[in-house]
Parts: structure tokens; C-alpha cells; sequence
DNA sequence: GGGCCACGTTGACGCAGATCAAAGCCCCCA
DNA sequence: TGGGGGCTTTGATCTGCGTCAACGTGGCCC
């Protein structure tokens, strides 16, 4: 692992959650002043991953989650022939690892698609913190349970939706995010290749890359090369919401 | 809802959890005789859920995971259109309604697909318990932990495999699950119809009746109705590790 | 015990998306 | 300034699964 470990120091400690710009997105969601404060010491070290390096790798001995501070992630798992599905993009404020919890392994990759850092959150201290503040706890469950529920959604992608019904929901997905962290609702660059998001949506990257190609004929979005511009959200949600077959 | 509430009488309280033939792969699994007896406190109540009904709908307001005593479940998410998506069959032991926690709202239908009998775990309880049983704590979020990886196993599933590959990993999942609860591994019933397999797998009716009659030809089951005998479990599992395309 | 209904099987055919192939574009580095 | 490599686009063709349709089967109720 090349990954840079970085000790905060004190005053650097004092602002890892409370001072953070995320902490109403992340995992201090929710918790008063006071429980923030808490919370500080929970998060005792962070790593910086460079483009293209993994956080972590499915195998591997699971001993923290990792809050993402800056950049951008996939999560992959491999078949045995090589074949890779990716299971997700993290951004800022999303929490990485929660999979390894019950096998004490992780059981996917986690790769940044551009330099990041993320606040490691050993596991073990958080089960104990969490014992302590109670809003801690419950608000921990309820990522855990997002994540279910996003996962529910994108079976539902990949179960039931036509390839261009995929592609709108995550072109979405990705507006909402980036909404929800003070960025423009329509214009934005993906961090993933046309490969990264087909395997994500089930697809071939040519079907992706046709899919961008006839939106972009059809006035829904502008693309240009990983620059994308949403010029028609509710034509997109109607995509969505009319029935084929 | 028409579902009975079974007030369990103090004898029957005394059994909910520690005297339950279950308790190795539920909720109390890892937990010491004590900390099991304070568990039993948890679960007040049982539901029985007939054939065919809900357990719960999506919407309706989250208060509780259910355990399953007896029986069989699938859960479901359906698109405005009508289309659905079967997200996971459960079975005895295993945890229902973990995806309510985030939105405090339940987020899909959970349906008996035989007639069953669950474990009401009042979540606000179980978040108490969770507090001073350290043990209930780490095995409770093993279970949610094991949820998400479960569902990352079936977007790999509807995102990589042909149709064949996903029957194959279908019955041998269900085989191992079964053998888990001390039922054969080779030869059992299936609860849900071929549409809802279809449902889960991503592929319509015909389809899976079509992979059903071609693993039958080919001797590595046998079908008859529901009734299904795996006779070459290996050869299923090469379906799955030969990569085709 | 007969008929109905939900479920399952099988066949013929069609199409969405995969595959194969060939260029084009952009960025980095020499 | 040019050239190489990774990514993307686009076209032509192929194919696995979906669709449509007809028939089979078993269980249940009157």
C-alpha cells in the first residue's frame, strides 16, 4: 500500500468533524455540537489515495470504514473470470467499506477515480462511540440501511430497466448527488469511463456510448467527452416513468 | 391487516429467543447464554403472515425488524408502471425490514410465500440492547453488513451473467441456505413461482422455464414443478466459473 | 369427479443490446 | 510539433433473451 497516512495533529483534530463542511451529509449527521466534539476523536488519521489506486481490496482483513473528505470512488467486485461489476460511485460524504463488516473482509474493491482523501473510522471505536451516543447509533444504521435501499435501486436498474432508462436514472443519481453537495444540478464532469459506468448499469460501453450519443441528438443533455450538461431533467424523468413492454 | 399479534405468555417468553432452534443462525447468533435470556425480552410479540399476505408494504412507517420463526418471504419494489423487481427471498433466520431504517419508512413489500410466523424486534429496543450487549451490537450490524454484500451478489447477477449462470448461482444459493437450516441440499421445494424467479433474476418466465427444462436434459437437475433435485451440483458450479464471451 | 384457474412448458419469431471493426479525439510527453 | 495510448464514437452484423401464442398440468372447489 502507497497510501500516505497523515497523524492530524491537534488542531487539525479539533476540526475533523466539527469543522467539517461535510459534517451534514457525513456521519455527524444529526448529532449536537457536544457529540460532534465526540465524534472528533473518533477520526484519527486520514489517507490520501492517488487516481487510480485502491483504498481497499476485497480479501483484505476489514478493520475500518473510510469517510470519503474529498475526491471520488468505485466499488467493483470481480468474477473469478474477470469479468467486473461495479456496485457503486462514492463521492464526498459517503461512507466506503461497510461491506466488510460481516465477513471481517472486505469483500469488493474500493479504487478512487481522482485523487482523494478519506477519514479512516476504525470500526471497533465506532461500535464503542456508538454504544455512548445514541444518535450516533441510530444515525450509523441509517446509512447502512441507505445503502440497502440503494442497492434495491440499482437491482431494479439492472432487473427491469431498458438500457436508456438506466443510463437517465444515473445521469439522476449523479445530479441529485452533486446537488446535495452545493455543485450545479446540471452540469458536471463524470470521474468514470463509459466502461466503469456500463458495467455499473449492466451495459456495454458502445451501448453506453450510443445512449449518451442519442440523448444528446434528442436535446436531453449536451455531451462532450466526459462533460456533461443536463438540458432536460424532466424529459429524462420521463424517460423513467413511461412504461415500454 | 388481517395478520395476528401473538402476545407470547411468560412460559413462551422464556423460549422466544434461548430455547429457539434458530438461535445459531439469527439474531441472538454469538450472544452468551446470559446475554441470549436478556434478548428474550426483546421479541414480545409474533405475527403470523398467511400465504400471499404482507408483511409489511412500502410506505408504511418503519418501527420494527421481523426475524423469521417459520416459513418463507420474498421482498419487492415496483416501478410506477407495475414492473417489479424481486429483490431477495428470505427464509427462516434471516432479518427482515433493514431497509426501513434510513427513511424510518419501509422501502419495499415483504410477502409470505407460505404461510409463516416472524419475530417482531421493536427497532427503537433493539438499538437499546444493542447499547449494553456489545455482542448483539456487532452481530447486528454482521447482518446488515451481510445484506449489502448479498445484494452486491445479485447486481452481479442481473449485471454480468447469462441466463443459465444465474439459475445455476440461484439453486446453488438456495441449496446452501437450505443445508444451513439442516434440509437437504439436493432435493427441495421451491416457495415462489417461475415468474418471480424470472422477477429476481432479471429475466422473464419463459426464460427461466427454458433454463429449468435445459439443466433437466442435461442431468444436472431434475424438475418437476416445484419439486426440483439437484443432481450434479458440480456440474452447476462450472456453469458459473467457465466465462463465456 | 369434472371443470376451472393459476402456473408451467414449448415453439416460432423479433429485437435490444452485444460483438466486431474501424476511425476519431484528447492529452501527455518527448 | 508530432506521435502514441487510452478513451470514445459510430457502423454493420449477430444473437440471447423477450414476446406472443398455444397447449399441458395439477390442485381445488362445488
Amino acid at each position: 500500500m502507497h497510501a500516505k497516512l497523515i497523524p492530524l495533529s491537534v488542531p487539525e483534530l479539533r476540526e475533523a468533524c466539527s469543522q467539517c463542511n461535510l459534517r451534514e451529509l457525513c456521519l455527524p449527521m444529526g448529532l449536537s455540537g457536544g457529540e460532534i466534539d465526540q465524534l472528533d476523536h473518533l477520526v484519527e488519521v486520514r489517507r490520501r489515495i492517488q487516481r487510480g489506486q485502491h483504498l481497499y481490496r476485497g480479501g483484505e482483513v476489514f478493520e475500518a470504514i473510510y469517510a470519503i473528505k474529498t475526491g471520488f470512488f468505485k466499488t467493483d467486485v470481480l468474477l473469478e473470470d474477470g469479468r467486473e461489476q461495479v456496485t457503486g460511485f462514492q463521492m464526498a460524504g459517503e461512507i466506503l467499506g461497510m461491506d466488510g463488516i460481516g465477513s471481517e473482509k472486505h469483500t469488493c474493491n474500493a479504487v478512487a477515480l481522482e485523487d482523494s482523501e478519506v477519514c479512516v473510522i476504525p470500526f471497533a471505536d465506532l461500535e464503542l462511540y456508538s454504544r455512548e451516543i445514541s444518535a450516533l447509533q441510530h444515525h450509523f444504521h441509517k446509512m447502512m440501511s441507505r445503502e440497502i435501499v440503494r442497492d434495491h435501486g440499482v437491482m431494479m436498474l439492472l432487473g427491469v430497466m431498458r438500457a436508456e432508462e438506466r443510463l437517465a436514472a444515473f445521469l439522476l443519481n449523479l445530479s441529485q448527488r452533486f446537488t446535495a453537495r452545493g455543485y450545479s444540478p446540471t452540469e458536471f464532469n463524470l470521474r468514470m469511463t463509459r466502461g466503469e459506468i456500463g458495467s455499473y448499469l449492466g451495459l456495454k460501453l458502445e451501448t453506453v456510448s450510443r445512449a449518451f450519443s442519442r440523448f444528446n441528438e434528442e436535446g436531453l443533455i449536451s455531451v462532450h467527452q466526459k462533460h456533461i450538461q443536463i438540458r432536460d431533467a424532466a424529459g429524462l424523468k420521463k424517460l423513467l416513468s413511461e412504461r415500454r413492454t
